[in-house]
DNA sequence: AGATGACATGTCAATCCTGACACGTCTTGG
DNA sequence: CCAAGACGTGTCAGGATTGACATGTCATCT
């Protein structure tokens, strides 16, 4: 259940709305985790009921701000300093790479040039907000070193598709050509 | 509904039952796509049903096993072919150094000291792996390009995780140090 | 002969997640 | 003034996924 520590942990930076929430999962977030309103709205109510959260301002067209409790906060670094992360991985674009072999190989290759661009232009859109001036923070450190980490996978997965694209060949397999 | 295209991609290659499958999730495509057994036995029997796959044969102990059938295979292709992967992302060990922050310094740097550790035994396997002689069919080709990736993926990982110890310094943060 | 463990298939309740539907407000530009 | 678009919260049906439960077979070792 990563939403609702997500969220809580979102929620100990500053107090924000569901629709606040959204837009991060939408944004800064969406390297790391995602989610719909329709999953956050209800999900809010949950922790507020539990009493992990409480709504502490409410602001025009029925905007509700919630501000993380104490248990909340007592919940977040429980679950951060005594769980093992869920390393499950579910990445639909490898998964196409295994089946690579069932492509014409003309379309195979169209897949490999689609994700090196896709991950070029990830990476050109990430070095720009790691090169924009960022606070200095704590929480801003923390998604600086989290942004870095975006960085160095789109830098390697974009090199990756290249090198996969040179190793398929230009039409078919061909050797002696070094990595 | 990637489970169904992987299953009639895993089919492609060869005739299997839902235990074989089952096996195949745990081992070679857990890097790529996870499933259990209780999520496979009853797609298999929905991808029977619409005609996608059929059952070839009946081994000791009830085995069943599938092949995929030509409608099956052209929609594996039509899938391939004409369809966009789905980016969605949802990395909880990410999600945790998002909220490092919020984390004692000392259990901070015990959780990147864990996760270098971990994308390195990672490596170390996958190196192995990809280090003994494969086959080369092409299903092999294709899945030695996505081993390729994990390998690359998993030095960057740990790579990044010795630099966020180094960025967090030894004691809150230092300045000074070169990347 | 009996125990153990791999082999093998299945169901089911509960939770997670998405996409669509639904409703209403405030601000800005033409 | 009004249209468009952002702001803002919510529900709901349906599909995806998990973990537990359930059941039984076959080979191997002691």
């Amino acid at each position: 259940m990563s939403l609702r520590h997500a969220l809580l942990g979102l929620l100990a930076e500053r107090p924000m709305s569901g629709y606040d929430l959204t837009k991060v999962f939408d944004s800064s977030l969406a390297y790391v985790w995602s989610a719909k309103h329709s999953q956050i709205y209800p999900e809010l109510a949950r922790l507020r009921d539990a009493g992990l959260i409480r709504q502490v301002a409410a602001g025009a067209r029925g905007r509700k701000e919630y501000a993380i409790t104490d248990a909340g906060l007592t919940e977040v670094r429980r679950w951060l300093q005594e769980t093992s992360p869920d390393r499950t991985v579910r990445d639909e674009s490898f998964l196409r790479v295994f089946f690579l072999w069932l492509m014409e190989p003309a379309k195979a290759r169209d897949y490999l040039r689609g994700e090196e661009e896709y991950h070029r232009a990830k990476l050109g859109r990430y070095e720009e907000i790691a090169s924009s001036p960022a606070s200095e923070d704590p929480a801003s450190r923390s998604a600086r070193i989290t942004l870095e980490a975006g960085i160095r996978h789109e830098r390697t997965l974009a090199d990756w598709a290249a090198w996969a694209l040179r190793h398929l060949g230009g039409r078919g397999p061909r050797r002696g050509v070094p990595d």
